[in-house]
DNA sequence: AATTTCCCCAACCGCGAAGTT
DNA sequence: TAACTTCGCGGTTGGGGAAAT
């Protein structure tokens, strides 16, 4: 049979830590170290439970935790990581030394999701929030017509509140709505298809003497850590180089020709721009599109291969090299949080015009 | 200065995977 | 193999401090 139950929870404290039990469990570890957390609160004078002597412990008293606030690489980190491994806080922490996971979460929770949301980026799927800018359930809202449309409050910069211009743009889409409807459904056959259907719609228009139109949608669609599955033969570098769409479609291709991926994965994936993009490491601050905007982080520290993300194992932190050199233009070590988000928005604003020419808008109608 | 509201984060809870008998 | 426990993870909560009114 089992094992004997956990703890008897009855007459076990709760609550907040006192001085005097950190150190007895400090005490207790570095005399007999941890492993045993059923046993271990007994034997240490504790009237706690393992497990919230094990919490206590990992996220509060190991001697390696590190303090403080989290540094832009570190943030960047996060936010790369959580592109790939959505909620998994403690692989996150495990590329993070020094960090707990409990730690982490808090962080995302409190700041990083904040901040993208604040401007206009889902902290989910990473994207841009498109539902925003749809144009069609805005113009027939009432609040367009109460509140003029004080959409930069949502998403945090201007040049989509042109109302003319989304009276304009609905003109337009409600008249190709059929065929719209069509494309719609082509593109979105598979799940997990974060393009805006009306920005495929506009795409589309203003793409006509594009011959696949469709390559150069910049809509984004992650492979998330089931669609990786499992690496094939220990390498998964060959999807961690996100560039241009149109030439990271072939590469991709290409790649997972000689790799057996399946070919329906193939044609589904666009790649999503770099997050130097929205924090503005060296070039492709300039040039989203560029050929070195990759996935991979700037900082030289900081290889984030999908391959050594999803193996490893989260109890075993592998070290990172913390003298970080980084050629990251804005130096974020030391702003507030407005210098970020401020510097954060900018680049949004730019991801977004990119996508949304609202020149080109204007000269289809 | 007092009160209210907001925000942060340590800690708890419940669940599933892994381990043990 | 089944029954059970332990461990670890992710989601959530609530106490306390800071900021706003």
């Amino acid at each position: 049979m089992g094992r004997a139950p956990c703890c008897d929870k009855n007459g076990l404290k709760k609550g907040p830590w006192t001085p005097e039990e950190d150190q007895k469990l400090i005490d207790y570890i570095q005399k007999h170290g941890y492993g045993n957390w059923r046993t271990l609160p007994k034997n240490a004078g504790l009237q706690r439970c393992g497990k919230s002597c094990r919490l206590r412990w990992t996220n509060y008293l190991r001697p390696d935790i590190k303090r403080g606030r989290f540094s832009f690489e570190e943030e960047e980190t996060i936010i790369q990581l959580h592109s790939i491994l959505g909620n998994k806080w403690s692989a996150i922490a495990a590329r993070l030394p020094g960090r707990t996971d409990n730690e982490i979460k808090n962080y995302w929770n409190t700041h990083i999701r904040k901040r993208l949301l604040r401007m206009g980026i889902d902290p989910v799927t990473h994207s841009p929030r498109l539902d925003l800018l749809d144009i069609s359930s805005i113009l027939n809202s009432s609040l367009y017509n109460s509140s003029q449309m004080n959409m930069s409050r949502y998403i945090g910069f201007q040049p989509l509140v042109n109302p003319e211009l989304l009276r304009l743009a609905t003109s337009l889409l409600s008249s190709q709505r059929e065929t719209y409807n069509h494309n719609y459904i082509h593109q979105n056959a598979h799940e997990n298809q974060l393009c805006h259907p009306q920005m495929i719609q506009h795409l589309v228009q203003s793409n006509q003497n594009v011959q696949n139109p469709v390559e150069d949608i910049p809509c984004v669609q992650f492979p998330n850590e089931s669609q990786l599955g499992e690496p094939i033969n220990g390498d998964l570098s060959n999807i961690t180089t996100f560039s241009s769409p149109s030439s990271q479609i072939s590469e991709w291709q290409q790649s997972s020709a000689n790799t057996g991926m399946p070919s329906s994965y193939t044609e589904d994936y666009v790649p999503l721009p770099s997050y130097s993009t929205y924090y503005g490491s060296d070039q492709t601050l300039l040039d989203p599109s560029s050929e070195t905007s990759t996935f991979q982080s700037n900082n030289s520290n900081q290889n984030f291969g999908f391959a050594s993300v999803l193996s490893t194992p989260s109890s075993s932190p592998p070290p990172l090299n913390s003298n970080s050199t980084t050629t990251t233009t804005y130096n974020f070590n030391n702003s507030t949080e407005d210098e970020r988000e401020s510097y954060c928005s900018s680049m949004l604003k730019f991801e977004i015009q990119d996508i949304l020419d609202v020149n080109e808008f204007i000269g289809n109608l």
